[in-house]
DNA sequence: TAGCATACGGAGGCAGCCTCCGATTCGCAA
DNA sequence: TTGCGAATCGGAGGCTGCCTCCGTATGCTA
């Protein structure tokens, strides 16, 4: 045990420099996983931020860290997106729209639908407690849905979210561009709900 | 241009030892990739068949080319399977009891599906070929259904076949062993194709 | 402005990819 | 059988990217 010199008090904020630091870090990593995906280099992250490779390592200690960073926002606005959608008139249609969104935000980096994916498999990612979120977020709307009759009862919210997230990765494996896989995702996505209404 | 001894004489045919450590190189990487995933390390694959890594290189030049090798039985056998269901009295039940074999076969090792889906994308790939054909053969399948009025007529083969890879690829990334991801695959397929029925 | 905790940077070791070319082996022809 | 050329082999070596470790530099507080 290291005794604090002070219990109640907080430990020194960071230096400057490093909040500086982390703070290229993170936006030049998003730019650099739009450009390469999630799998892009970090020496090159690290040396377009103009930082070494050492400092990079010590504000993100994992791939999955710096990525959860970098997704942070985005997933709390799938988060509350949701959330607002509990008030919508139609379960269904509300909880449909939100995958949607889902599977369109998640061809957004390639490679990026694995990620995601395993951030619920994984408990010790980083990334489990955000897509956790967004997953129990989900499960509420489609709840609510199935409450009213509109969706099969045996579909699980972690159907939903894997079914997303795996059309988000085919349209990125299946697409030359970027800019073509949101279309083929919606598509595909389309096609996979159909099924899931009841009749 | 090389002048050929004899225009129609086939070349010399392969060196007894270059025939002997091809077929050792192709029943090694079916154990490795069945153990490491489609990305096994070729070094590792090299050494388990007692050769150089240069002679891998030789016999197949790229990953694809060796993976193609080692899927070429396997993909027929799909191609064939969708042959002999064309005469199966219920064409929706034919077509997607043979989706069902796709995708459990693109489960069989982690990273496949990704490359099967590779093969259909690129037509430069060594799987194309196979992949083209499994494709096609999954057309009449579904060409058939579409006539017989039992399925979407806006669904095309090249979405079924899709579909099918990325709930696999879904199933396998989920799934901690790959015992578990069959069924999984199995499952979301069938939440998938419940919605290309005509009702 | 001195001293210390904090933060930086990049060298270096590791794994895997792939190429290249000197060494080896096969198999035909005499 | 033997000799020889063509076919084949093997792995060293160069490259990229990952990640750790520790000597050095710098911001912050007193």
């Amino acid at each position: 045990m290291t005794p604090s010199p002070a219990p109640d008090t907080p430990p020194r904020p960071q230096r400057a420099d490093a909040r500086r630091n982390g703070e290229r870090l993170l936006t030049t990593a998003r730019d650099a996983f739009a450009e390469y995906g999630t799998d892009a280099p970090l020496e090159e992250i690290a040396r377009r931020a103009g930082v070494g490779i050492g400092t990079l390592y010590r504000h993100f200690p994992t791939r999955q860290a710096l990525l959860q960073a970098v997704l942070h926002d985005r997933l709390e606005a799938l988060h509350s997106e949701a959330v607002l959608l509990l008030d919508n008139p139609a379960p269904a249609d509300a909880l449909l729209g939100w995958l949607r969104s889902v599977a369109l935000h998640a061809t957004r980096y390639r490679g990026l639908a694995a990620a995601l994916l395993l951030g619920v498999r994984d408990e010790d990612s980083p990334l489990s407690p955000s897509c956790g979120a967004v997953l129990t977020a989900g499960a509420e709307l489609l709840q609510r849905a199935q409450r009213a009759g509109q969706i099969r009862p045996d579909v699980t919210a972690a159907d939903l979210y894997t079914l997303a997230n795996s059309v988000a990765w085919a349209a990125e494996e299946t697409s030359t561009s970027r800019s073509e896989s949101g279309p083929l995702a919606a598509r595909l996505l389309t096609l996979t709900m159909e099924g899931l209404r009841t009749h």
